[in-house]
DNA sequence: TTGTCGGCGATTCGCCGACAA
DNA sequence: TTGTCGGCGAATCGCCGACAA
């Protein structure tokens, strides 16, 4: 488990195993311990055996830790050392579930710019880059999901980029269809596996999912575990950006920074198209001063 | 001018103008300010006049401002008061010249690259997305950039969008055509109008500037004044995401994720094509393991 | 065994006038 | 007129054992 006030408490378990041990004769024993993230980072926390009951704690650097890796309650992490005795530290994120009142909050006023954006009309949406709830999508990743034959009983998977250490999937079965006016914009809903009975439901759009078909026991080109690692690797190089629970994220808000450029009337990419709801956007002079706010807090 | 320590000692004709008077008569006169920035967020400073000889400071919130701007020595404020009295402030930016010997380290690295991607080798670039010296552009920004007949003497602009406030136009004259084995990349070298004699010339890439044609005195539908007003919104919209100089770079950083995605043997937009230093690149499985590292320091 | 609390010392931060450029 | 310095009190931070769950 994660942090407390001001110093973490290693499990005892944990520190006998893996730390090297300490001079227990000593009144305050202390060691330096270098430990690696997943990045390669080292940290060089303080290692005391302290307290009454004695107990092993991190002190010097532990609040950097936390600041940086933006650790919460409920956190987890995992040390490791190999042969060489080089200790390494994971974490393993607490899943948060938005609540379903926030959900549909954002529902109504997505399907309100929707309606305005098909007239042509003047439209206004917050956009939180971070909450991974996103709406300008290229056109081709709408397309490519939409030629799925969804239903319900799929079972599909999403993966979590949770900040910037571990990559998780998320597993889930769809269990409803609901296309409001024939539109893909949360067109799913999905019942995750994890997560509290109350919030593990939730409506998503079919870009923001993966169908997980089975993958049958023969051998193939690319087996599971080496696919799994590629997407480790991949959130290595891509976390230092440090966003968002849906890896297509990046790309959705540079599209939405080139519709509102084009759409201040600059004239050289009059012929990109992009998918705006589901709902195909030809950006150029003849829309009039549609007004996105960005936001990077929530 | 801008920040000392601790708090921010306002020129005095500039309080006397636009600020509310004191009560001169008090031992310590106070009183707060609420000031407006470009997005709207408005600044409770506190403001007093006091010190031997007596000045105009800003005392609370003023560390705050200087933190969440990113002001640094140097930069500059602008004060405004509208007929309803209320106050405004902008920030102007001092502007920052790379020196000529990082850039030339710069250039030896990418076109160290150049040549293996060429023929189709692993390679390996350091990618800031800060820095604003991109190399992989959607293909299309760079053919139309090339269909400028860049010439020696032509007057071209670019857009600083300094960190989160304002935006400035930085103006400038082609000095010299150097294009190495015909490749666009830091294909132009361009004076810039203002900055120290010995760092105001640079090497860009031709999608990185803009023809400055000059504006005949005829009327035109676009004129200039409206012109500006365009940029700074746009400049407030995107601001908050706070990086680069360079307006596409947002854009160009996706474009960079896609190409890593794809290397990693994701096999769902093989047709998409991006320019590599003006090299057509397909991405698709045929790419030995080509790595890109990331860092957001610099 | 381990989470939380109060205490304490060291450091930083906010705000001031004294200078001097 | 205005940039920088030292000083001071307040607030925070880092680190500890005392509890109790």
């Amino acid at each position: 488990d994660a942090n407390n006030g001001g110093a973490f408490s290693v499990p005892s378990k944990c520190a006998k195993l893996i730390f090297p041990p300490l001079d227990l004769e000593a009144k305050l024993p202390t060691q330096e311990l270098s430990i690696t993230d997943l990045h390669g980072n080292v940290w060089e926390f303080r290692h005391v055996y302290r307290g009454n009951p004695k107990r092993h704690m991190f002190t010097h650097n532990w609040s950097q830790f936390v600041d940086q890796k933006k650790l919460v309650g409920g956190d987890s992490l995992i040390f490791m050392k190999n042969s060489a005795g080089e200790i390494y530290v994971r974490i393993h994120r607490v899943k948060k579930f938005a609540t379903p009142a926030v959900l549909q909050k954002n529902e109504l006023v997505v399907m309100e710019a929707v309606k305005l954006a098909e007239k042509n009309e003047a439209f206004e949406v917050v956009y939180y880059p971070t909450a991974g709830d996103n709406f300008v999508v290229d056109a081709k990743v709408v397309e490519d999901a939409m030629k799925i034959n969804w239903n319900c009983g799929m079972r599909v998977k999403r993966s979590l980029n949770n900040d910037d250490s571990s990559i998780s999937l998320q597993h889930g079965t769809i269990t409803n269809l609901c296309a409001p006016s024939n539109r893909p914009w949360h067109m799913l809903q999905v019942k995750w596996d994890e997560g509290k009975v109350s919030e593990n439901t939730i409506q998503v759009n079919p870009w923001q999912i993966e169908y997980n078909f089975v993958v049958p026991t023969l051998h193939l080109q690319c087996p599971p575990t080496k696919k799994l690692k590629v997407a480790e690797d991949s959130a290595l190089l891509s976390d230092i950006q440090g966003d968002s629970s849906i890896p297509m994220i990046e790309f959705q808000h540079s599209a939405m920074e080139k519709f509102v450029d084009a759409n201040n009337c600059d004239t050289k990419n009059v012929t990109r198209s992009f998918k705006l709801f589901g709902t195909i956007i030809q950006v150029g002079n003849d829309l009039p001063n549609s007004e996105i706010k960005e936001d990077d807090s929530c």
